[in-house]
RNA sequence: CGGGGUGUAGCGUAGCCCGGCUCAUCGCGCCUGCUUUGGGAGCAGGAGGUCGCAGGUUCGAAUCCUGCCACCCCGACCA
């Protein structure tokens, strides 16, 4: 049943696949490149999305919501954006449909055209910008730091479940500034919070950094990001934040009036993260049992599996079991409970290993004797017998360990797979063999990267902040270089 | 949009090259009964299919031919 993990090539994406099924957290739709996100899967966005609502609410931000559909005429006003977006656009061009004139169906009704087509947004940059030229007149308006939560769509010509999908579920940052230094600030302040984020609750080690010219966001001056590495040894990029300067605000007229009388530009920023978070924890912690979820963001964290011969020793059981569900709930522990005598107990034990559950606890006749239960961790697959004295404590305890060591076990993958290549030669061999960061010099051209890429698949992820200098030579060109960048595959 | 592939029960498949003894194989799942229950149970019985759609060839098509549709993989594009 379990494939193997390590078998890592033209398999992995099907091996992928199959566990989102499985895992029952999603599946395709009917309609193309679409997702169904089910429950479950659901479940785990909501607990990213609490956390990270939290975060931005603590750092001043405010949730508001703009409409799904943009004007046409907004989209023309910043070149650079509508160049990156233009090509994965769907477009709403009728209002009507009317019955088939065969008999068969509907059909659209080429009466009702719209005079000017809408287009569903791929990001909102274009119609929140339009708003703020009303909302901004005067300094005393900035900063304006709002959030939205929402869907976008975006044509994509190949789909994948939760990493690439037409239309996904994230959510976007639009910030107004009167001060380039002050939108910045934002910038890095906000992939701060990203960072943190996949560190401490998705149990996901990343690298701060920010993208080349040829990566750079559509209408960004700088987009900043981290990058995590995927059990494969592809890159993936987990969230942005840009920097956008005074583009919109020159595109959309949004000027404030100074303190000192005069008038400006205001300075823009803009960051999401998406449901493709739940496909980097996928792949971050997946093994070859199925789903491994940490305990910060998995929606069941203990599933308690009753086993018994008949009905009398499983109302003993229940008995034992709902006042330590209540302890364990105390701690704000999500605790499932599973009593169905439709499922065997060796079938629920695959079944919540194959979704991931941190910890499962599981009690029986023997355990009813001797006061105890078996406790076993999803991470290791450990399994110890413990004595129910304390046992809340002892749960919580072993739930931070267990959120702990994943974040340590993808640490020392990334470590063990981050590479310094000091020539070509040894730069394609850690590509196609290895896989995995490789640390390298770049002569910062726009040229070097397209050939590099051309060659050999593997783009510029990120130069990192506070990366150190270091004279050097480009592995490609040879040319001059003051310092490595980050080289990977990515998804 | 280019290149390759696949469509047979809820899911995964055999059969197709070489048309008939195949209105269809096997596994999972589902239903019923009994025995089971500390790692995806066993036995017995049962339900479920216009073989992607539309034409054509033929005495006869899941099988051959034509057209269409859908999906998957590899590129290009991208979070």
């Amino acid at each position: 049943m379990a494939k193997d993990f390590s078998t890592r090539n033209e398999n992995y994406s099907q091996w992928y696949n199959d566990l989102v099924i499985k895992a029952d957290l999603a599946e395709n739709s009917a309609v193309r490149g679409c997702m169904i996100i089910k429950p479950y899967g659901y479940a785990i966005w909501e607990k990213m999305q609490s956390a990270l609502d939290k975060m931005f609410k603590d750092s001043g931000h405010s949730n508001a919501y703009f409409p799904i559909f943009i004007p046409k005429s907004f989209f023309s006003k910043e070149a650079s954006h509508v160049e990156g977006f233009a090509k994965e656009c769907a477009i709403v061009t009728h209002y009507r449909l009317k019955a088939s004139p065969d008999g068969k169906g509907v059909v659209v009704d080429e009466s009702a055209k719209l005079e000017e087509e809408l287009i569903v947004r791929p990001t909102s940059e274009t119609i929140i910008w339009d708003s703020y030229r009303n909302w901004i007149q005067s300094y005393r308006d900035l900063p304006i730091l709002i959030n939205q939560w929402a869907n976008v769509v975006r044509w994509e010509m190949r789909t994948r479940l939760f990493l690439r999908t037409a239309e996904f579920l994230w959510q976007e940052g639009h910030t107004a500034h009167a001060t380039k230094e002050e939108a910045l600030e934002e910038t890095t302040k906000m992939l701060d919070i990203y960072s943190e984020f996949a560190e401490k609750w998705m149990a996901l080690p990343v690298l701060k950094g920010v993208k080349s010219e040829n990566e750079r966001f559509a209408g960004a001056l700088e987009t900043y990001c981290i990058e995590a590495l995927m059990q494969d040894g592809k890159a993936l990029q987990a969230g942005t934040s840009h920097f956008l300067g005074q583009n919109f605000a020159k595109a959309f007229d949004v000027k404030y009036a100074t303190k000192e009388g005069g008038l400006e530009y205001v300075w823009a920023t803009s960051w999401g993260v998406s449901t493709r978070l739940i496909g980097a924890l996928i792949m971050a912690h997946s093994d070859d049992n199925g789903l491994v979820l940490p305990p910060n963001l998995a929606p069941i964290q203990v599933v308690i599996v009753p086993i018994y011969k008949n009905q009398e020793q499983l109302d003993q059981i229940t008995e034992k079991v709902l006042p330590i569900k209540k302890k364990l709930e105390s701690k704000g522990i999500s605790v499932k409970y599973d009593n169905r005598d439709t499922q065997k107990p060796g079938w629920k034990f695959a079944e919540y290993e194959f979704k991931g559950v941190p910890i499962r606890i599981a009690i029986g006749p023997r355990d009813l004797e001797q006061n105890t239960v078996e406790v076993a961790r999803r991470d290791t697959l450990e399994k110890s017998v413990y004595q129910l004295t304390d046992i809340e404590t002892k749960i919580e305890n072993l739930l931070k360990l267990i959120q702990d060591n994943l974040y340590q076990k993808a640490l020392s993958f990334r470590e063990n797979n981050t590479n310094k290549a000091n020539t070509w030669d040894e730069f394609v061999d850690l590509i196609e063999n290895k896989g995995g960061f490789v640390s390298a010099h770049w002569d910062g051209t726009g040229e070097t990267e397209e050939a590099i890429k051309n060659a050999t698949k593997a783009t510029i992820r990120c130069i990192p902040l506070n990366n150190p200098k270091e004279e050097g030579k480009c592995i490609f060109s040879g040319n001059h270089s003051s310092q490595r960048v980050i080289f990977a595959r990515a998804y």
